[in-house]
RNA sequence: CGGAGUAUAGCGCAGCCUGGUAGCGCAUCUGCUUUGGGAGCAGAGGGUCAGAGGUUCGAAUCCUCUUACUCCGACCA
């Protein structure tokens, strides 16, 4: 390919809003161009970058032996009202009208449709597991897209779904998609986690995320230091150690004007921030709190964890009650507290036998000390809803917990009955009856694969891509405008796809600052460059695109000593 | 959806406060020179100043509305 006609415009200046590192390499290298918010043009770099990361997918879960299709993407209102998320999913869910005026949606995901044709055909425990997948474009409206490719609203997934007779057989095949997630991320090269994480809106019960590490990454993960454990902030648990204190007082109110926040009443008093209990008045929708206000209390130098604390309610989203939300359950903002409230209460679990507690006596000014929690706030119920820190000790092994910034590329899930129920995925079992069946379901971001390669393979001068998933094996770049240099060049060009290497060509009329600049942006492995210097001795330079270093290698050499680079 | 901001040539920006000829750098085109890490000189093209309304003799500039985009929060591959 001639770089001269390639539609692969460079920019010099980094566009204004382009945030994130991937995204301002991807618009200047022109790999991407946006569209509309959320929406990209992938221009044929950008094209060759993904469908070469789809091949190593499609290797490794063909090597699982699940089975490639394609279904819609435009989708019936019928299958989502069936499975109850017609009117679940909310506003992601990019909903429209056919001329018919039938209602209908643009895939955010599948499992209706998967259990819509799987249904139709399954009959025999002896069909059975079967697990298909396909690699498609996925629409969700995002609230806030942003950061290019990694988070778009119209994107590309891998997205596998399973069925099983019984539930070990599907904690086999989510062990094999684990292992098969395991090899796909290590042979795109990169530096990744898999982490236990929340299900979610797609429901179900267990769960892994798969995190390529990076500063600008989304998502705070959890890891301990001295073994395997790794979690989603979302999800995961500390041991904290708490000296406890005794206390033996009653109740007693006492006056703190003007002291809301935890650090004032602590100072205020001379307590610790852990002998106070934070309560918080979250108002609820769905689940057995539907539409009621709820209290949550964690201690003061804890920070309280909304995931958490939702799926404890069962609740479909929680909201910060507003004032008259905590008027209503006889309080007042900034002085909330457990004891003679009236709401139900949550506390986490470490408060569970806490003594000599102060919180929010629900009058303004006012706190009330001595509480002791068994004692004094006997309808409160206990979960674990408070967010891990870093420092806290791994309930596995004692070791320390650290933190790190994660880009999710894939998330796997065992789903349980949940959509097979809803949508009657059933078939005959072993003892001739009716049974559901028990599916997982496993995606991985393709087109947020890009953007996070870019973000762990770059440096200064652009893009460094793993020869697995470059565009093109070489940049082959011309200097000058000699014959002899043009010559030699076309040479060295049709060698290499004689040899089956890939090779843009920069043969256009521009001084050696600009390719070499451009070669760097665009981020191939390897860069030949032919100029009459080199050839007066017979030879071309040759640069791997992380070597400071060119080598000068004779003309007849180039080719193996690339292939030998690129091992091929 | 809440909060904050931006919109002027392909890209990056100035001009707006204080109303009066639409500008700069890069990119593009032509010519000459140059040619091993984003060249120099000379010339040229390119704009409904996001859109609609208003104020005014006169609006990129002041006012109102609309739209798009970006950033910060809650959701997700």
């Amino acid at each position: 390919m001639l770089l001269s006609k390639y539609l692969a415009p460079t920019l010099r200046d980094t566009p204004a809003d382009a945030e994130v590192i991937s995204h301002q390499l991807l618009l200047r290298a022109g790999y991407i161009r946006r569209v509309s918010s959320g929406i990209y043009d992938l221009l044929p770099l950008g094209l060759k970058v993904l469908r070469n990361i789809e091949t190593i997918v499609r290797e490794e879960l063909d090597q699982t032996g699940a089975q490639e299709l394609l279904m819609p993407m435009v989708q019936p209102a019928e299958l989502w009202q069936e499975s109850q998320r017609w009117q679940k999913y909310g506003k992601e869910l990019l909903r429209f009208k056919d001329r018919h005026n039938h209602e209908a949606c643009l895939g955010p995901t599948h499992e209706e449709v998967v259990c819509d044709l799987v249904r139709r055909d399954l009959r025999s425990y002896r069909q059975l597991p079967l697990t298909v997948y396909q690699i498609q474009s996925k629409f969700r409206d995002e609230v806030r897209p942003r950061f290019g490719l990694m988070r778009g609203r119209e994107f590309t997934m891998k997205d596998a779904y399973s069925f099983h007779a019984d539930e070990d057989c599907l904690s086999n095949e989510y062990q094999n998609m684990f292992d098969a997630y395991t090899r796909i991320f290590s042979r795109l090269g990169l530096s990744f986690r898999a982490v236990e994480a929340d299900t979610g809106s797609i429901g179900g019960d267990k769960s892994h995320e798969f995190h390529v590490l990076a500063q600008s990454g989304e998502d705070l993960i959890m890891h301990c230091s001295g073994c395997d454990y790794a979690a989603n902030q979302e999800k995961a648990v500390s041991k904290k150690e708490i000296s406890s204190t005794s206390n033996s007082q009653l109740p007693q109110d006492v006056s703190t004007p003007a002291s809301k926040a935890v650090g004032d009443v602590a100072a205020l008093l001379d307590y610790a921030e852990s002998q106070i209990i934070k309560s918080m008045a979250y108002h609820v929708q769905g689940g057995e709190y539907d539409g009621q206000c709820v209290l949550a209390c964690v201690r003061g130098d804890d920070q309280i964890q909304e995931i958490k604390l939702m799926r404890a309610l069962g609740a479909d989203e929680i909201q910060l009650a507003d004032e008259a939300q905590v008027q209503s359950m006889g309080s007042v903002s900034g002085y909330i507290g457990p004891v003679g409230i009236n709401a139900p209460v949550w506390m986490d679990q470490q408060l569970s036998t806490a003594q000599g507690m102060i919180c929010g006596a629900n009058q303004a000014d006012t706190h009330r000390q001595h509480i002791n929690v068994e004692r004094d706030i006997t309808e409160a119920n206990f979960a674990d809803l408070r967010n891990v820190q870093e420092g806290e000790s791994c309930v596995h092994c004692g070791g320390e917990i650290e933190s790190s910034r994660g880009i999710e590329v894939g998330h796997i899930f065992t789903l349980g009955d949940v959509y097979s129920q809803a949508m009657q995925v059933g078939f005959l079992n072993k003892q001739g009856r009716r049974a559901i069946t028990t599916m997982g379901c496993y995606g991985i971001g393709i087109s947020r694969l890009v953007a996070a390669v870019v973000e762990q393979c770059h440096d200064d001068d652009g893009i460094c891509w793993p020869k697995q998933i470059a565009p093109f094996h070489v940049s082959l770049i011309t200097l000058g405008q000699s014959e002899t240099v043009r010559t030699a060049s076309k040479e060295v060009y049709d060698q290499l796809q004689e040899a089956g290497i890939s090779v843009l060509w920069d043969e256009r009329k521009e001084r050696p600052g600009v390719k070499f600049c451009d070669a760097e942006l665009m981020g191939f492995p390897v860069q030949i460059i032919v100029g009459d210097r080199g050839l007066k001795e017979g030879h071309v330079e040759f640069k791997a695109r992380r070597d400071e270093e060119k080598t000068s290698v004779t003309l007849s050499n180039i080719i193996t000593h690339t292939q030998q680079h690129l091992a091929l």
